[in-house]
DNA sequence: ACTATTTCCTGGATGC
DNA sequence: TGCATCCAGGAAATAG
């Protein structure tokens, strides 16, 4: 399940392979529930676009397009008349969320098109990129020029001063705070279990109870455990692999994701599961209070 | 304004 | 072996 150092994993590969590559034309499948914007608006808008560049916000990748300008070639209009005339190519964005099960692929167009293939780019290198998704958790969208907002702050980008005023008054499970892609965008539930464990604070205490000492360790522990899955390419739990099929590492490190009745690496006590807002949380009962 | 709950979806695992 | 049932998860919608 992709979360944040997943998609960044992802969308560095995506940036390295097909950056500067052309969109000529889009293929949708009939399964609509994946679209948020309608499909003959996400068509026009990716072809006969450049990506200029692909980044993560939050969960999402984000493709920044550039329109490509039909330079009169091969049409009619009259000389000298552009559709931009201050020299800018239109700007727009694809933005994809892969939800649980959503896979990007570059491949040959020879290459066997998967089940549950929702949608398949013609690049101009000659290449496609697919998307696909059994479980349909996924979105696809689009956005003009840059309006694309995923909501909360980038944990790897804020600050302690921002990061504590985050869960001050409320009233909701700690774990359930971490979850809230309007507070912090990218973070998801092996990692909100990963970044408790390493701070001491039970996944269920309240956010508004927790001591500003106690939110800087979490502070500190968030964004450690980000950047050490990042290093490693992700967590490859269920079959997650990244833009190049690659398996990520940091499932080896995890402390209590997925670990209950195993001993806590530090004290041997079991780790325990319970469930917070429908989503599994693990925890050492002894280690966090 | 916030919080808790329900819904979406399918493959894999489990149970009888 | 086969069939039914349950579970995983993020985010949006709904209800309180």
């Amino acid at each position: 399940m992709p979360e944040l150092p997943e998609v960044e994993t992802i969308a560095r590969g995506l940036a390295k392979r097909i950056t500067g590559d052309a969109i000529d034309s889009v293929w949708l499948g009939e399964k609509r529930d994946l679209l948020k914007s309608p499909a003959a608006e996400i068509a026009t808008t990716l072809e006969q676009t450049k990506i200029a560049s692909i980044h993560r916000a939050g969960k999402h990748i984000v493709f920044d397009l550039e329109r490509i300008e039909d330079s009169g070639k091969h049409t009619s209009r009259a000389p000298g008349k552009r559709a931009k005339s201050n020299g800018v190519s239109p700007k727009s964005q694809f933005i994809v969320h892969l939800g649980m099960t959503g896979r990007l692929q570059i491949c040959d167009p020879q290459t066997e098109i998967e089940k549950h293939t929702h949608a398949i780019l013609k690049l101009g290198s000659g290449r496609e990129l697919r998307f696909v998704d059994p479980r349909r958790f996924g979105r696809l969208s689009v956005a003009k020029a840059a309006d694309f907002d995923a909501g909360g702050v980038e944990p790897l980008e804020i600050d302690l001063e921002r990061f504590i005023p985050l869960f001050r008054g409320r009233k909701t499970p700690i774990k359930s705070a971490l979850l809230n892609q309007k507070l912090l965008r990218g973070v998801g539930n092996i990692y909100a279990d990963e970044s408790l464990f390493r701070a001491g604070i039970r996944p269920l205490r309240k956010a508004s109870t927790i001591k500003l000492s106690q939110l800087e360790k979490l502070f500190v522990a968030v964004q450690e455990v980000l950047k050490e899955a990042i290093a490693l390419g992700g967590s490859s739990v269920s079959d997650y692999v990244d833009a190049e099929g690659k398996e990520g590492f940091f499932q080896l490190q995890h402390r209590v994701y997925a670990r209950e009745d195993e001993p806590c690496l530090v004290c041997k006590t079991p780790i325990k599961r319970i469930v917070i807002g429908g989503r599994s949380s693990h925890y050492c009962p002894k280690c966090q209070k």
